[in-house]
DNA sequence: GCAAAAGTGTTTCGTTTACACCCATGC
DNA sequence: GCATGGGTGTAAACGAAACACTTTTGC
């Protein structure tokens, strides 16, 4: 068979095609919930086209890797995160989307649960935003959010996307308004924890197992939780259609009154049996 | 901004790239549901590679359309077929899965009435078969057979994806057959019937409006109502790896004793009004 | 008449929904 | 104490599952 393309060692431009190809790029909505906010992660490009933007990391396909290879090893470079779980949302084949050349992309959307440390190898800037709260995006990125956030609708139902965003411990309530802000509804409290309850899918944390240091103590956990990247201010020319995220007035949050909830963690061995058996995980 | 690629007239490979680019296509899964049997429509491949063995209809994506744009496009060329439905089934990127060059392609499912006419501007063979008796595929055609199949059974849950696979009017035991073949389940047939029509989707076709030749009439139907392109013994050179499809022994199938069923349509209004209101769809 | 398929009705059971009530915590 | 949030219980309402009975058709 006969070859369609070759490469011209030294020339300008060495990669030689018969017939005319585009450019294949994947990108990474990134999800996470902490503090009761579901929060994606974006990154401020730091090169034309829209330098200075917000952008979902991402990056080229290369030639020996499959596209969840790709998506996978751009975010690691951008962010130094690994995802748990990491899904194709889906091609964006705009023909004018990327204003250098024919550029389709596939993006994904992975869910990770809270770790603070968000910073890549290469420095750029990143930061998480509320997705109630999200700023203008570079691209056609608007659009892969969008999409994102349908997808993680429909999934829900099929997937516990839940234990995936939330912490290794987590109280009901917190589950209930995940659940809540991804569909969009509210929940009665009352049955919302009987139902998850009566799933089996949960088991209660040991009062002794529970850290010492929970949400909203005093400074030693500061330095760990904190979740943003905070853009310093003037540590870099900002273009002024770039403004960073809004943070919580006060961080960590204070303490609202009322009782301390349990805490609750995924009962593995459950989850494994109802996902064996294709139950549904809807709450 | 400086451009990455060129173009040489004349040269034997005319487009040339600073970078590496890998060649994008797109391919359809085209279902149909007809004398309650779920089927894909597959044409057989006129060149190398696997040249001979079964595919489905795609090809490479053009740099000024969009990558469903290109799936219809090919698909109406191929098959000479214009889908109600099409979604995209995701990407397909295996390093090695063309050995041509590098090759992704975007894979897409559609859904369509039968129409009993298939048949190519270029005149490919292509015929229906049975997903219940799919012959070898070609490439990783089988892996994109399979995630079509899951598809199909997640989205049934979301999108009334049954009436766009059914005839213009249909009855409710054929709607139930389908239902059950998806999800691979079976259902009580008294409390299917009652469950879809208290949805209120459905209004039935009055006797006059029934047409004249139903299911299993006589000669004057028969030309029509073929859905397959019988492949001819003898007209082309078959390698023997890729046997047709399946047919039914007798067509049109025998009626078996019972009651007939009675005629249904979609109800426009009531469908569009719980797809406003984000109904489900399960039966 | 008989078997097979379709249409209608009823009864039972489990799940969901809507609340009432009590417990724990910060101010 | 009081407002706020969390945990448990219960009764009514609704929808799903199981099944009996009737009608219509081919042989």
């Amino acid at each position: 068979m006969e070859k369609n393309y070759t490469y011209a060692k030294g020339a300008k431009y060495p990669y030689q095609y018969k017939y005319e190809h585009m450019a294949v790029t994947t990108d990474c909505v990134i999800f996470t919930y902490e503090n009761r906010t579901l929060k994606v992660l974006l990154i401020r490009r730091g090169m034309d086209p829209y330098k200075g933007e917000w952008a979902f990391p991402g990056g080229f396909l290369r030639m020996n890797e499959t596209a969840e290879a790709g998506a996978m090893r751009e975010l690691m470079e951008e962010t130094s995160l690994e995802a748990s779980t990491i899904r194709e949302l889906g091609v964006f084949s705009d023909v004018k989307r990327d204003p250098r050349e024919r550029v389709i992309t596939i993006a994904y959307y992975a869910l990770i649960k809270p770790s603070g440390v968000v910073g890549g190898d290469d420095a750029a800037e990143a930061a998480w935003f509320p997705v109630q709260d999200m700023p203008k995006l570079a691209f056609d990125h608007q659009k892969i959010f969008e999409a994102a956030m349908e997808r993680l609708r429909r999934d829900i139902h099929f997937e516990p996307v839940g234990f995936n965003l939330l912490d290794e411990t987590f109280t009901i309530p917190d589950l209930q308004r995940l659940y809540e802000i991804i569909l969009g509804t509210t929940f009665d409290r009352r049955n919302f924890q009987r139902k998850v309850l009566a799933s089996g899918i949960l088991e209660e944390v040991p009062k002794e197992e529970e850290p010492v240091l929970e949400c909203c103590m005093a400074e030693p956990e500061m330095a760990s939780k904190i979740p943003e990247r905070r853009p310093e201010p003037g540590s870099a020319p900002i273009p002024e259609s770039a403004p960073g995220p809004i943070l919580e007035e006060t961080f960590p949050p204070k303490r609202r009154p009322g009782r301390i909830a349990s805490l609750f963690r995924l009962n593995k061995e459950k989850y494994a049996e109802m996902k064996e058996e294709g139950d549904k995980f809807e709450f």
